[in-house]
DNA sequence: GATAGTTACGGTAGTCGTAACTATC
DNA sequence: GATAGTTACGACTACCGTAACTATC
């Protein structure tokens, strides 16, 4: 047995059992591929895929956890070399953010700043998208970790570690009416059209159960994927926006003000989300407790262990 | 990198940093497993031993985060065999207990005639010894499973389920005064000379801890490693015994009788262990959960995966 | 000087790729 | 007949063991 034969019965899995791709992606013959194969099986005794003939169709049962096992081995290899990579030239190296705009605009400048202050050699890198397109990200390893709030929990190899809470404010020009509403309901709310953001992004659930809960349809006429955006058109106008209380800032958001709508809506948790079985330089461990301040590397490890565990096993 | 190379800095490691010795351990030759940790060390680009010009002196900071990873490796690779195993022939194969003696007497009876009758084709075997000697079985994988009161929790390897909890009673020839006591003392109990556990074994600590606290000092007369061996002495008149209730049978021990103390005592857990990171073939799980309803598969695979992470990776 | 580890070198085994062949859809 | 996988074979690599050498205690 050898971690190239579990690369091609994993790589086989992911290429929807189909061997000649599989090579491809190996870059290595497809013969090649085969024999390993079937070699592995015969050294644990076990079909590993099921074969109509030649062709392979399906996994076996065994098949399924040695697959399990083998993904394990090999995120192990790898987590070796990082080791080495994180002692070879320590605090140095690449640190890949993905996130949604919110987080990068308003929550993580000064994480970042502080951290850049204590880890000068370490090249950041932020990536933007949809909470779906950010943990996607994570998982394919193109980043080290996810911030988002929509945390999609079905992800088993993402560990989601709860940071803080946050709710929403209603935003509008400075003499809008709805500024003075003390306290604001949702049936004022209700009344103006509303700007807030895409439904793929940060809590929509949250708003629209409100506006169920009460029998009321809000009058959404625009949605964006960011909140300057929304304030951009809230500006124009357009109408009032609701946002992420932290997307509103007193002194750079002239013309505008915001009336808080934290009793108003559930509020929501935004996460920071790693890959369970990958090994983490020691400055990741430390941006996420600059990020979250609870979540020191003992916790962090803690809940990459425990929690989460698929039932499927 | 392969798992050769893995397999000897574990070795060597667990060698007392001797290379040579290694290679007797692994059956191969010191020049072989000396090059191919250098190797190892090239390619992961980091000293994994400290050497003093050529004798290896200790271990890296990188390489106790390396060993780690390795074992976790080599383990998942002994894994892939036991699944192979598992499924070659379901419902055959070996399952190997190490536990004490009060357990293998009065517990174990019943649920092992439950489990064979399941599993006519697994053969049992099982292993008496002291507490740490049984949890040392299971460590060196002589043994699949570990029953025990006195859980030793300084293994990190280990993982302790608590399966149920007991205490303890007095046994005395049938017309000794202190079966008449109501309710029974401790004041009671240390005016009469004691056999017992021997302290290395289940739960001495629990009962010193008691007649400490009420400033009693039990006369203990003679200290024995099973139950059967204190009632025997006890039919002998040498003194009152003080065993696991379990351990008492009024049908079988005639001549002598029971007095419960389990208000006078903590109680002790009785756990099962298992090392962590190794794949258990079905039947494993199913004698785990015929020894303790509770522990169905799912519980514990959750339990293996998370609880006493170990602060020093 | 004894013990422990590295360098040198030859034999062997096993992996990889090309080519030819075979089976499934 | 096109696509997918196995068998066959030759080249190459890399691992292992012996032997000689070198450094540490």
């Amino acid at each position: 047995m050898n971690f190239q034969q579990l690369r091609y019965i994993v790589e086989v899995d992911r290429n929807g059992l189909n061997v000649s791709e599989a090579a491809e992606t190996l870059f290595t013959s497809q013969p090649g591929v085969s024999k390993q194969i079937r070699a592995l099986e015969e050294e644990l005794g076990v079909a590993i895929f099921v074969r109509h003939g030649k062709r392979i169709v399906d996994v076996t049962e065994p098949g399924r956890e040695m697959l399990n096992i083998a993904r394990r081995v090999l995120a192990d290899a790898d987590n070796l070399h990082r080791v080495g990579e994180e002692f070879r030239n320590e605090g140095q190296g690449r640190l890949s953010i993905a996130t949604t705009h919110t987080q990068a605009r308003y929550k993580l400048p000064k994480v970042i700043a502080e951290f850049t202050r204590r880890y000068p050699k370490v090249r950041l890198e932020l990536h933007q998208g949809s909470p779906s397109q950010v943990c996607d990200m994570v998982l394919s390893g193109d980043a080290d970790l996810v911030i988002a709030t929509e945390a999609i929990s079905d992800y088993p190899d993402l560990v989601m570690l709860p940071c803080y809470q946050w709710n929403r404010g209603v935003v509008a020009p400075s003499d809008h009416p709805i500024l003075k509403a003390r306290p604001l309901s949702l049936e004022e709310i209700a009344r103006w059209p509303i700007i807030t953001y895409d439904s793929a992004f940060t809590g929509r659930g949250q708003m629209n159960k409100a506006f169920l809960g009460r029998g009321l349809k809000p009058n959404v006429v625009l949605t964006a994927i960011d909140s300057d955006v929304i304030k951009t058109y809230v500006r124009m106008g357009l109408g009032i926006g609701i946002v992420a209380s932290m997307a509103f800032d007193p002194l750079m958001d002239k013309g505008l003000g915001m009336n808080d709508a934290g009793h108003l809506f559930e509020s929501s948790t935004t996460r920071i989300g790693i890959r369970r079985n990958v090994w983490l330089r020691g400055y990741i461990y430390a941006f996420v407790e600059l990020f979250a301040p609870a979540l020191n590397r003992h916790v962090v490890e803690a809940a990459r262990a425990g929690g989460g565990t698929d039932p499927g096993l």
